[in-house]
DNA sequence: AGCACGCCGACT
DNA sequence: GTCGGCGTGCTC
């Protein structure tokens, strides 16, 4: 009987998004998710088998043979093969787009092994030094060979070791041939840590860990204060995994912090441990990808993208900081990797640990609502406690006579500490664009009237713009709260932090990290080892400095501004503000000595900047979900936008309005569709124009409840749009609306 | 995605 | 008369 094998081929288009039948030639022997080349027209293209069946409706005169396997071996895990499946469906994309997740570019590109020529013994020891009576180097290789009977690398002999080699080649004894070597990543990274015992609380959230490891597999949320030690926990709950002969992926959300993370995790598993994500080298990627689909590698450490690396008998997942935005693709498919890995968990029968000091509002409201088992760590490691934190208010900073950006405790502060030999973090959140307007004297921010997000500045034509609803507003000459004329806009960056904390501090060791520092692929590691080693006192910069890092010096935090995120035109700004002030919070006293904070604000009685001084998650909580409940923000309501863009910019405008008119037709057409709609609303999108193509949006706000067929609609709507010179593309939930 | 086929303007 | 523009249509 004939066997016909269901081929996607590589070509990310919905042209050709279905599967292609091909005749599999006798002999061949093949099985789903290995990769072939087929004929594809005048083409031969890779594709990977979907199917294999016995019958076709294919008129025979069509069909065409596989032209050849790819690999040795299936590349594609079953249970991968159904991610990819649900990958597609749910973020709407290609198969071929799904399976481009799974199989990284370097294995698609079939990278060859990389090798370096090395020598090994070819006859007995013996007889070997028989006929090598009179050169001693060479007997002395000889031995030296008989210990390693896979061969020594060349470079590793010395020079004349290496003639000695050749030698023995020539008598016959010995061959020199390529021997594959492993690029390894961080080869040279100290083994740090050793084995620690584990607090109560971390104890009893291993322990939940490691029963749903026996049981049912359960998705859990770790949510432990900053310095609970949550790494610790991973790592026995790993060990765990392991010992029940399963496998454990941990996703960390910067490449910058899994240089600490895997030396961590080295010291404990060695080689079994790999690393995953997209500042190695091709080589270091293929290699690694390898190690783990051939089960060499057992636990895998990476960012976003090694949500999908091919573990067998995968028992653990672990999403590090699982409030981070990088968790989430900006290309298409736009996955997000927590999504992924709970629908794999369930896949794979694995357990799920979201871990976080400071749990997103969506993944926490899940929790709440049974979705996930909470786990608690409420306090920190060895009896440590939390820094204590002072909020400074900067109105009264104004009215005393002091313009400076250091407040007098700050200052007053940071000369304590370095007195006392200790190191000093500042930081400050510089966002480049999008600056807003703020009153010095009271703090009052402009705010849009109708989405209660605040208003950016333009300065091309001097106005107040929302990047929600369009609506623009004269910027105010005095402050319409108490009538100060020191309302302005603000924009000063960790760059002017540096040069006016060195006037006032010359004698300190100062370093700035923030994108324009650390330009280069080791910067960032370079700059981190350099403060961790005391040899700066001082790291000024932006949330990079915030996230995760274990300074055990430092006793001093210092917050330039925490209004700073506040102010952004988004929905999530308070919670991003929450976020970042509570982990850099975090970076203070997690040495012997206890850590002290210090928050400037212009707005100290604001719930995000009050309730992250005292590290008290569940009250911000509380206040944050009732304040999104009343004005309708996720997760009670879905927010999108259908993006136009083209040359012609009133062809743009135009397309932008008629959408409007459209999707508002359809919300009205009944009673259910109207009760979905919150808002529909064209614009000019806040970036108007990108490399000379306008940008207008259709703003669509929807109840969260019930929304999938409005989605449906809009997608669909987007997809049906070919007017020429115009593009039409929805976004669901995007990270910003700019 | 490519590459075909197919129907209307300025060139040796 | 031809060379060539890129608009639909197909690829097992």
């Amino acid at each position: 009987m004939r066997t016909y094998a269901l081929v996607i081929v590589d070509i990310n288009s919905e042209q050709v998004d279905r599967r292609f039948t091909y005749a599999v030639p006798a002999g061949m022997d093949l099985a789903v998710g290995e990769r072939v080349t087929v004929p594809f027209g005048p083409r031969r293209l890779p594709g990977v088998v979907m199917e294999l069946t016995q019958e076709t409706d294919v008129p025979a005169e069509k069909l065409r043979p596989i032209l050849a396997r790819v690999d040795d071996e299936p590349v594609v895990l079953p249970e991968l093969m159904d991610l990819a499946r649900w990958l597609a469906a749910e973020y709407r994309c290609t198969m071929a787009a799904a399976l481009r997740c799974i199989l990284p570019a370097q294995v698609r590109a079939n990278l060859k092994p990389l090798t370096r020529l090395a020598v090994r013994l070819t006859a007995a020891q013996e007889d070997a030094l028989a006929r090598c009576k009179r050169s001693e180097r060479q007997r002395e290789l000889i031995a030296r060979l008989a210990e390693s009977p896979e061969g020594v690398r060349l470079a590793d002999l010395a020079p004349a070791g290496a003639a000695a080699a050749r030698a023995l080649e020539k008598k016959g004894l010995a061959e020199i041939f390529p021997q594959s070597v492993r690029r390894r990543p961080y080869e040279d990274l100290p083994d740090e840590g050793a084995q620690v015992r584990l607090s109560p609380g971390q104890e009893n959230a291993a322990r939940r860990i490691c029963a749903a490891l026996d049981g049912e597999p359960q998705a859990f949320l770790l949510h432990g204060v900053t310095g609970s030690g949550k790494t610790e926990v991973y790592i026995r709950a790993v060990r765990e995994a392991l010992l029940r002969g399963k496998g454990a992926i941990l996703l960390v959300p910067e490449i910058a912090l899994t240089p600490q993370m895997v030396s961590w995790f080295r010291a404990r598993f060695g080689d079994v441990a790999a690393v995953l994500h997209s500042a190695l080298s091709q080589g270091e990627k293929y290699d690694e990808w390898r190690r783990i689909r051939q089960g060499e590698a057992r636990v895998v450490i990476g960012a976003r993208s090694a949500v999908f690396a091919p573990v067998e008998s995968l028992g653990l997942l672990i999403v590090d900081e699982e409030h981070e935005g990088t968790y989430r693709s900006g290309t298409h498919p736009c996955y997000d990797a927590r999504e992924v890995a709970r629908v794999r968990c369930r896949l794979q029968g694995a357990t799920l640990v979201l871990g976080s000091a400071t749990p997103s509002v969506e993944t926490y409201a899940r929790t709440l609502r049974g979705h996930n088992v909470l786990l608690e760590m409420r306090e920190r490691v060895a009896g440590r406690p939390l820094p204590a934190v002072e909020i400074v208010d900067m109105r009264k900073e104004l009215i005393a006579g002091n313009r400076s950006m250091f407040s007098r405790a700050l200052r007053d502060a940071i000369e304590e500490t370095l007195l006392a030999g200790q190191q000093v973090v500042l930081f400050h959140n510089r966002r480049g664009h999008s600056s807003f307007v703020k009153c010095r004297a009271c703090g009052y921010t402009v705010h849009c009237p109708h989405c209660d997000v605040t208003m950016t500045y333009h300065s091309s034509d001097e106005t107040l713009k929302c990047h929600y609803c369009g609506a623009v507003l004269p910027p105010p000459k005095t402050c319409p709260a108490c009538g100060s004329p020191f309302i302005r806009r603000f924009g000063v960056g960790t760059q002017q932090v540096e040069e006016k904390f060195r006037e006032e501090f010359p004698a300190a060791r100062v370093l700035r990290m923030d994108n324009d520092t650390t330009r280069g692929k080791d910067d960032l590691v370079r700059m981190l080892t350099t403060f961790r080693r005391g040899e700066a006192q001082v790291l000024i910069g932006t949330q990079m400095v915030a996230k995760g890092h274990d300074f055990p010096g430092v006793t001093l935090v210092g917050v330039i501004m925490a209004d700073m995120s506040l102010n952004l035109p988004d929905y999530r700004s308070e919670e991003k503000t929450f976020q970042l002030l509570t982990q850099v919070e975090g970076r203070a006293g997690r040495g012997e000595k206890p850590g002290r904070v210090v928050v400037q604000s212009y707005e100290p009685e604001h719930y995000a900047i009050a309730m992250a001084a005292t590290q008290d998650y569940r009250a911000f909580y509380e206040a944050e979900i009732t304040r999104r409940r009343r004005r309708l923000y996720p997760p009670y309501a879905v927010l999108s936008r259908l993006l136009v863009t083209g040359r012609q910019e009133s062809d743009v405008r135009a397309e932008a309005e008629l959408l409007e008119m459209e999707i508002d037709a359809w919300f009205r057409r009944d009673a259910a569709r109207r009760r979905q709609m919150i808002q529909v609303r064209a614009m000019e999108a806040p970036l108007s124009r990108i490399r000379d193509e306008y940008r207008h949006q259709v703003f669509v706000k929807l109840y969260a409840a019930g929304s999938a067929g409005a989605l449906e609609y809009l997608a669909d709507l987007a997809r049906a749009r070919k007017t020429p010179g115009l593009r039409v593309e929805l976004e669901i939930d995007p990270p910003s609306f700019l």
